[in-house]
DNA sequence: CTTGGAATGTCAACAAGGCTGACGTATGCT
DNA sequence: AGCATACGTCAGCCTTGTTGACATTCCAAG
């Protein structure tokens, strides 16, 4: 169960970074830390009709335009029939357009309208500005910790997805 | 808006991990380590009846044993009705007790039973298994680098309470 | 060339878990 | 005595996840 004591005896480097108290800390501050940064956008969506899903799929449209709907779903890793719901609505409201495959025509290719892009920024500049507090705040090599740990905390096919947008498609 | 070209300009440091780039490539490292954060509780919970905030209740209660439901309230930052539903169940299902508090009797002081105390080890052990995994990996300055990082990205108010239950009530 | 299966996307209905608002009860404090 | 506080509850709403059923399109085997 929990090895942290284990894995401390058996080896001569300082593992008390392993302990269960240290590995608690940063569960909860995944915890409080996600509030944190989702708390922006969230008020901005407030306003408007719109809610964390939609800012989801509104990032990643813009982030891998003309991406298609099995793709995001992949990369959202919701139901097609969840993420469904929040495309119409953003279809009908003029944000994002869904053009028919042309090669297969089963397939629809999403991109942000003029409007759509207008809301990316708007979203995406206020999530931005806390992450940037936060990275100026704890320094370039605490930026490189953080991210080398989130990476290693998501499932492979995540961070397929990540890398892959990390290092562009 | 996007001062991060800025930043790097009138500076005479190497800022460049500050720019747009960089904060995105932070943004989704967050989104999908939080996608894996939450999953191997989420598989457990499914089996049951119960729910990520079910889990976020047994999680705090074992982590301040007789907290009252406002202090809980405020950790969790939902409304009383949302906690009371679930507070229901688990009281009801035995894994939770509610004492009446005996210096303000208007106060009510949860635990955990013996079977709460359970559940929790079992879904802790998930999580706490995959953040040391990510931890061993990442090694101990990264994770220091981590815990900085989402500390500052919290709000003052999620932040007091972290520090509050890190450096023990 | 046809036809059946796989892939893609849409519609409908339901559940979990947020939220607000209103109210009741018990207790504490001034 | 009367107001404030802590808690519980009912009702009703919204977002966002789920499954099931179905239409369209493509492709490959016969």
């Amino acid at each position: 169960m929990s090895d942290g004591r284990a894995a401390q005896v058996y080896s001569g480097e300082s593992l008390l970074f392993l302990t269960d108290e240290q590995l608690r800390q940063g569960i909860e501050a995944m915890f409080f830390a996600y509030r944190g940064f989702t708390a922006d956008p969230d008020r901005i969506l407030g306003e408007m009709a719109y809610g964390r899903a939609h800012h989801r799929a509104v990032h990643f449209i813009n982030r891998a335009p003309g991406t298609t709907v099995n793709n995001l779903l992949a990369i959202l890793g919701v139901t097609k029939q969840s993420l469904n719901r929040v495309l119409r609505t953003l279809i009908s409201d003029g944000l994002v357009e869904s053009r028919i495959g042309t090669s297969d025509k089963r397939e629809r290719h999403l991109f942000l309208t003029e409007t759509g892009l207008q809301l990316e920024q708007q979203l995406s500049d206020a999530q931005r500005a806390r992450m940037r507090a936060a990275f100026r705040d704890a320094g370039p090599e605490a930026v490189a910790g953080f991210k080398q740990v989130l990476e290693a905390m998501m499932d492979a096919d995540m961070r397929r997805a990540y890398v892959k947008l990390r290092d562009g498609v």
